[in-house]
DNA sequence: CCCGAGTAGATTGTCAACAATCTACCAACA
DNA sequence: TGTTGGTAGATTGTTGACAATCTACTCGGG
């Protein structure tokens, strides 16, 4: 029933299956990456007809990737009137680091436990990347090696779920940043906060890393909303 | 430039904005449920043309439905094959309950931080609703009521990122319970743990609900694949 | 008996056209 | 002046048809 599809169990493996990407799939991330680069700013529209012939495709196709940006949470369709780029107030923020705090306290335990040394060696390169731009703190580049570097530590995780969910919410933390300027005071203090991220992941001491990162996550809140996830830092404490 | 739109801050809200719901997300939630209830099981293919006589629509509307599921990660997309339903081997049940156990950690802890009661009433009955079929601890209703107490659990977060992927897993979770049946020795066991997370819960000890939960979850881990998720139990009773 | 080429059928990928709906603008009226 | 009705334009929603691709089956040769 099958027929050949099925790799026979006693072969090495000489040639990696080729994976062709959907065409609704290359416009997903085209898109995905222009709204995070923000080229769509929040709130605006996104017209079929116009990226259609922007991109050189159907509707149909268009359509198709815009479905899954609105899946994601990227886009919000108003039926009859078209698609927007999310706007976030307050509320948002804050439930989007509730879930992105989720997700990076999962991804530095994963990490941990791994002990895959590669990953401490991106995330001292991704830490050092961000020491090139210690002069301007609050530039695009400083918050570009910033979102490395939790990219970084997600994706050694090696988990697809977090990194789906993680891929979400750093797009929508760059529209964030996007908006409010001046976010840190000072270069050495944003890199302080990621280098002792990595010690406590060197240490191999997940409840330490895990308080680091709670608390990291809570400042960076606090950037943007001026609140906190108060008991939040007090789930290791606490025990 | 706006006209309209915008609700004057003098009046009051006599009655709420109405949602219409867009057609392929109907016929999402409808695939969404369709295989949540096992209707089509994990590697079936869903034709576009069948499905789409099925439910009455054009097969346009049909796919930017099943480009929304591809999103969430529960079809997958075959180039000129068309899009099957996950199947997942043992990596994907443990990155499932990565996932799983971020997230609810996650819930749990707004859901203390918030202190609502009626969370805790409605997980007070989440867990009655699983007493009454104590007597059958492996069969669907058991399953079923057990899904309605993270759900419910999740809820009471309101947080809207965290329902959306717990909305996902725990589809996939139901996939993995179908496929394996006999998971829980007794209907006893099973709900003492429930029980003990809402006691936590009350008690409004983060800590404890929290060490619980990682508890919960690599006990279902370890009933679906028999191995656990080691380091995630250490990052509280470290500290 | 095994292997390869060729073919038929079915399914997906893409497109262009039509219908339905909404928004914004303008005029008429109390 | 503020509200109501009408109209034009643009955009989305939906459909059906056509092209491209893949799978499975069958036939012929070694």
């Amino acid at each position: 029933m099958t027929g050949t599809r099925q790799r026979e169990p006693g072969r090495k493996r000489v040639l990696t299956p080729l994976v062709q990407e959907s065409t609704p799939a290359i416009i997903a991330r085209k898109l995905h990456d222009a709204i995070a680069s923000g080229d769509f700013p929040p709130g605006s529209q996104l017209t079929e007809s116009g990226l259609a012939a922007d991109l050189g495709v159907s509707r149909g196709p268009l359509r198709e990737a815009m479905q899954r940006l609105t899946a994601e949470g990227l886009l919000v369709s108003h039926r009859n009137r078209g698609l927007f780029v999310v706007s976030m107030d307050d509320s948002d923020i804050r439930d989007m680091y509730v879930a992105r705090t989720a997700v990076e306290r999962a991804a530095l335990e994963q990490v941990i436990y791994r002990g895959d040394d590669d990953a401490i060696d991106d995330l001292n390169d991704a830490v050092a990347q961000m020491r090139e731009f210690i002069d301007d703190p609050n530039g695009v580049e400083m918050a570009d090696a910033d979102m490395r570097f939790h990219q970084t530590l997600v994706d050694h995780a090696a988990s697809q779920r977090l990194s789906r969910l993680h891929e979400t919410i750093l797009v929508e933390t760059r529209m964030c940043l996007r908006a409010m300027r001046g976010t840190y005071a000072s270069g050495k203090e944003r890199i302080a906060e990621h280098q002792a991220l990595v010690d406590a992941i060197v240490a191999g001491d997940v409840a330490a890393a895990d308080a680091l990162m709670i608390e990291h996550m809570n400042d960076g809140l606090h950037r943007l909303v001026g609140d906190t996830i108060p008991d939040l830092s007090g789930a290791v404490s606490t025990g």
